[in-house]
DNA sequence: GATGAATGAGTATTCATTCAT
DNA sequence: CATGAATGAATACTCATTCAT
């Protein structure tokens, strides 16, 4: 009874644009209005699906968040043995594809609100929590499989993602292309070591090289 | 080289409101009036010293990797000898003191800025390469004077920063106490280690300890 | 005559909550929106009830005027005489009770509306015409029987009402309890000087005391 | 120092204009924005003179009830001795003067807001009194020069006040214009009863016939 | 009978900024 | 040096209402 029910579908698209918006202009430049306009929309429809600007961005850290956690997206380790897997997670984070992906100006930005308002705190907190504790099942498996000699698994995962987190830290600011690709191959490498891996001779997928 | 002009000092009075109101408020929502009023003056005033809200911001940011840059600051290691002064550098850098010296928020806040405006990202690389350069100097006094093993100081230092910056970054949003002392600790731990210091038996001054 | 159709009853439900509300909230502040929020129903349902919001005014004065007139609601007077309805309507235009019963705020912000909406007017120049003449045919009744020798009863209804309207116009302002009581025992006592009664020993039901 | 405050004039300014039209429109429909365009200035600049729609309402009441209370405007009595002052105030206040100077309908919208609003509330309260003590003193003048043998001054003057207050409520609904025109006479003629006047033969202004 | 989609005009208020004094 | 006048565009959000389902 009653009119079908676009909610969902309605407040994807909105966050799709927010999202895009805000990677452009910045997150604090994009208002309602802006977003309204880019849909061809009235503004009064934005806040009949996000009751507040609040609930807005909540929704864009969302949105956010589900796409940095994408690395490990189930289906993507399917036909893959363990070691290979942790090869392909290594090859992705320091990839530039995970780096296009999403957008670390937007990330940051939300980042930045986690200071003020803990209900992002919280969503910040859980995603890089499930982050590592995810790392740290794959290592696990990796050891439990004879590919690796890590002792702690899940001091590994968290020194690892420490890792990731400072160097694209540094990285963002880089603009020579040949001294970001340098460091970012070395800080790669020091992950690699940090798995502390079993050379088993074994036809690779190659995935770990470029 | 005289007498400071109002304009410095005025600029310097302005900046520090800024700071304080942006800290408790956010960057985005501390506007020209807010600091007007708190100043308990008139924000053509503002204006006046800073010819836009830009420029303004620029203070802001000037104002803020001062205070980062502050661990490394003239007169902090007279009396210490290479390897105390490492000592102590780490030690500062993994104090709370650090942490409340200068704001983090703030911090991310306009580090999201470096993304969409080259002067800020340029100030913002620039302020870290001279924080990896300063420390690489001191590393290389230490393997000179024989307290440290380390080959490529440059490096080290570089690593040692990534894991600052990536350790922070995950701390921040850390609320249980406990948790957050305990990796503090860890991390502190393997920056120690990656000084490869010699064990020359000495009466240290007990500056790492905490 | 006939079961009540879901209209009748969902319109009275509708003009209950606003009534409710805008007596906490003011007239102007309660919008159809917040009235539809209240009921937990869409507010496309209150539009479907009263065509316009005007409408839906209008419902809500007669509402108000409704309980306004209710000081001569029918079977109030049964198996009192007529000068035992007297004193009980004196008593009741003079008691907290019927302050309370219905809003004064409500009434006014009404009231307000007359000098700008001839329907709203006329409304309320017919209630208020009402009660006086009411009044008059009761205070006729009085002296028919004896109880009173007020010779024009239309003027006396209609001073008495004038002196109801200025009263409550005052005490509305006043905070202080005492001065409110006094005040309002002291307009009472004019009211019963206007009617003119003849002292006739009989046993009343002390109505008129409090 | 600093540019010439226009403050006063422009404030009185806006009054003006929210006055005007919130005679003609009502007060809830009288926007910061409609009061700006009638000006032909930037609704900020409204803003900047009344901090919030609140302080601009609290300064229309102040405008309307300075308008009600110029029946005992200063210099008016000047020359007049204190019967005449008397026939002249109860003239004033009974004439339709009073009536178009001040409007009825601004009046009793912000009388509706002292039911929700202290500050209100007390203006309204504040102006009441002083319009009763002002004519008590009146009254008093009277008895001590032998014109009313009142005994009660305040007490009489409070009366007339709720028979004005009462009588205006009822005549402000009135359309025909005799019947309008009728009570008022009454209304007033009820008045000078109230004062009790020894007829001293005196040429008298004739303030009072009309 | 009721919901939800969508609109368009409206609200008060804030913003950075310019200019006159 | 500093104030205050004034602007114009922008902000998030609310409103009553229409229409499809």
């Amino acid at each position: 009874m009653g009119r079908k029910s676009l909610k969902d579908v309605r407040q994807k698209q909105i966050l799709k644009v927010f999202y895009n918006l805000a990677k452009t202009e910045g997150l604090e430049n994009t208002s309602i209005a802006k977003i309204a306009k880019e849909m061809g929309v009235n503004p009064s429809l934005i806040i009949h699906y996000f009751d507040t600007k609040e609930d807005l961005t909540y929704g864009l850290i969302d949105y956010i968040l589900d796409k940095y956690g994408l690395i490990f997206a189930k289906g993507k380790f399917i036909a893959l043995d363990s070691r290979d897997s942790l090869f392909r997670i290594i090859d992705d984070i320091f990839s530039k594809k995970w780096n296009t992906l999403f957008d670390d100006s937007l990330f940051y930005s939300c980042y930045a609100l986690t200071f003020r308002d803990a209900q992002c705190k919280a969503m910040y907190k859980s995603l890089l929590d499930s982050l590592r504790t995810t790392l740290c099942s794959h290592i696990e498996q990796c050891v439990n499989d004879g590919f690796s000699r890590v002792k702690d698994a899940a001091e590994v995962a968290d020194n690892i993602f420490v890792l990731v987190d400072g160097a694209y830290f540094y990285l963002s600011l880089v603009d020579d292309k040949k001294e970001y690709e340098r460091k970012r191959q070395r800080y790669k490498q020091q992950a690699m070591t940090m798995l502390d891996l079993v050379l088993v001779p074994k036809v690779n997928l190659g995935l770990a090289a470029n």
